[in-house]
DNA sequence: TCAGTGATCGAACGTTCGTTCGATGAATAG
DNA sequence: CTATTCATCGAACGAACGTTCGATCACTGA
């Protein structure tokens, strides 16, 4: 049973002893990688752009990453695993079925506000792992998508079906195209408030784009 | 007045003699290019990748293209010259706004499917081109976003305003959304052909989730 | 106090990369 | 027919890459 070889040790990387602080470095180079990596890519991204942009040399980075796909691997498993969290506990939340699809549409929004060079990590680099790597982010992915497509359909099918349409199915992966694509485009100096583009496109989900009319100028 | 530094060399590239068959090898190169880049990016897509896999040498490459980067940037600009061309040409055809708009619809998902390696090739790749290259696929680009705008706002603003709202440029962010997000999980043996999948786009767009209730199964 | 190990480092290894050079057929214009 | 240009190639160059190695420090538990 050797440490590196082990298969299931993907999540428990962190399991041995480590000194106090270290945690916060390891979140450190994490932040710093993930902003490189939106910058730039994640192949035009080197080991030793990383050491540099974080201050340790690049022998160092070795030990807190065993190679340069582990650390994409951290970073994509590590938000993907916040974003699940955060958006089990709004749906969880009581309320209509409009509130809570409106409530997730914003999280996901403000969460990858907050996010900005994971997101564009976690989007654009998918097939850049491999193997089992690959498989336990893109289940964590799946989790997500069930779980928007589950309120999406009791929009669309109003909670009578057992198993939600095709069209509704279809009306989710829509969705996420517009949730995912805001960060191509958006700054909030230019937009606003994440929270007011997640209510616009709210309304143009539940309404269409002739919409209520309620939000004009 | 040198042929390879001249500044705006970018766009006759081909101006010289060539030899007959010189253009469709042309062309069958960036093809093969598209796919290489499509599966694995641009960066990790390697001069030698393409070579092999159009079955010509290394040096024989640099024949047709100077660079990877301007390899890169003659996909680009032929992808988004061609769509430009299909679109404006649709555009101008004519019908009622929602007959536009629904053409439009479904002439961006059914050119990309046609170009499926092109349009990951120049949705994943922006920031690859650098410079004036960059900035003259870019300006292809804003006059594609200003084409589908125009007619989103004419939708949503009721082609009264005399120019387009807030709202309704926000709604035409969010459509490219769902337009090009499409391509990250659409095959057509799993999802059937893409003008089915336009029209269910198109009533979302139009009415919202909970729509006519027209397309039910 | 002192062994053990976590943390960090400079230097190097082998590979792959984009690009260039000089040479050689193959087509074509005069 | 011949000079020119297109098209193609093998070989190489220098740079950058991911990764490894062995050696130090600096904590920490007994």
């Amino acid at each position: 049973m050797n440490a590196t070889t082990r298969p299931n040790a993907l999540i428990a990387v962190r399991e041995r002893r480590t000194r106090a602080g270290t945690q916060e470095k390891l979140d450190h180079v994490l932040a710093s990688a993930a902003d490189l990596i939106a910058e730039k890519g994640f192949e035009a991204t080197s080991m030793r752009d990383v050491s540099a942009a974080v201050g340790i040399s690049l022998a160092g980075l070795y030990h807190y990453f065993e190679s340069k796909e582990e650390l994409l691997y951290q970073l994509q498993y590590r938000t993907f695993r916040s974003l699940l969290e955060t958006q089990e506990a709004i749906a969880a939340q009581p309320g209509t079925r409009e509130e809570r699809f409106r409530r997730l549409i914003i999280g996901h929004l403000t969460f990858f506000a907050d996010h900005a060079s994971e997101h564009q990590a976690c989007t654009f680099e998918l097939k850049s792992l491999t193997g089992e790597r690959y498989e336990t982010v893109e289940a964590l992915r799946r989790r997500y998508y069930r779980l928007m497509t589950s309120v999406v359909a009791e929009l669309r099918d109003g909670g009578v079906t057992a198993t939600e349409s095709k069209e509704a199915r279809h009306a989710a992966l829509f969705i996420f195209g517009m949730l995912n694509w805001v960060f191509m485009w958006y700054s909030a100096s230019r937009y606003g408030p994440m929270e007011q583009m997640g209510e616009e496109m709210v309304d143009l989900v539940l309404h269409g784009l002739r919409g209520t009319g309620a939000e004009g100028t």
